[in-house]
DNA sequence: ACCCAGGCGGGCG
DNA sequence: CGCCCGCATGGG
């Protein structure tokens, strides 16, 4: 188990506010730790006040653990900046105060596209049982000791795996209309479409990019940007945010998606997605608007 | 029963 | 361009 001291970081509040780590990982208990496939490695992390532990099983030295798991979970942003910079008002500061430590994850940009490809017109219950669904059905099974114990787990689906599966291999699972777009996903991505030319252009191009994909729209290509390529001025538009921004900034008068997305830019700028994230979660648990 | 969910593509004006 | 509609599925 190594340790790492951390400051400004809440790892409940991190894996709770429905990024990918909610979909596929699984919380402790008590909500203060993580368990998480990394290719074949399982990655676990628990926090106890302003220290976390870790620990791989699989083979993972303990320098690329150390470096995985500070990149996963943003360790590296420098909070009081962010901070400083979204703190724009009091509705953002409740936000802050309440949900401090929260922070924007850094997933693999393929997870991040399926996940939230999945998400479409959807709740976040039902898009963690279908990923799920999907990790246990596709995902290459890895079986690792622990003190004398085995214990199974499986690492998310690989492209490839998804792309051989019909339409309504994938419908067995729950995913309803989206499963034609997740074989067309897994297709793209393990064909023609580089994922990882993505993550070397800038915000606009990448999103341009990233929407030739069927079933990636400009929210969609938002979250992948933030979650998956840690574009920080990405500024996802669903529903909830939508209304929120309505509510708080517009005295409840109705702005279209791109009236929202100049709002965020000029507003938050190169931390919106910070921003967003914190709005997203302190407005969805107030309820706002509902 | 009815409504909605971290939207998107297609068709229309 | 902007607007409107249908869409699989299951939980509140």
């Amino acid at each position: 188990m190594q340790r790492m001291r951390v400051a400004d970081f809440s790892i409940r509040h991190t894996i709770e506010s429905a990024q990918p780590l909610t979909f596929f990982g699984d919380a402790k208990s008590d909500g203060n730790g993580v368990a998480y496939a990394c290719g074949s490695s399982m990655i676990e992390v628990e926090q106890k006040g302003d220290s976390i532990g870790f620990r791989a099983y699989g083979s993972m030295r303990a320098a690329r653990l150390r470096d995985e798991v500070r990149a996963r979970f943003g360790l590296g942003d420098d909070m009081p900046v962010i901070y400083n910079n979204i703190e724009t008002d009091a509705f953002m500061k409740k936000a802050i105060r309440n949900y401090r430590g929260l922070r924007i994850t850094r997933n693999d940009p393929w997870e991040t596209a399926l996940c939230f490809v999945i998400s479409q017109f959807n709740n976040v219950k039902r898009i963690r049982g279908i990923v799920k669904r999907l990790v246990a059905a596709y995902g290459d099974a890895h079986t690792i000791s622990a003190g004398g114990t085995q214990l199974v787990f499986r690492e998310f689906p690989k492209p490839e795996a998804l792309a051989e599966m019909s339409v309504e291999e994938l419908m067995r699972h729950g995913a309803g209309f989206r499963a034609k777009y997740i074989r067309k996903l897994a297709q793209e991505c393990c064909g023609s479409f580089d994922l990882g030319s993505i993550g070397r252009k800038r915000y606009a191009d990448a999103k341009d990019a990233l929407m030739q994909l069927d079933g990636v729209g400009d929210k969609v290509a938002d979250c992948t940007l933030l979650f998956g390529y840690g574009k920080l001025e990405a500024f996802p538009t669903d529903t909830w945010i939508k209304r929120i921004v309505e509510h708080v900034y517009f005295d409840g008068r109705k702005q279209s998606i791109s009236d929202i997305h100049e709002f965020a830019s000029e507003r938050w700028g190169k931390y919106a997605g910070y921003a967003q994230q914190y709005l997203f979660w302190a407005g969805r648990n107030m309820k706002v608007g509902r």
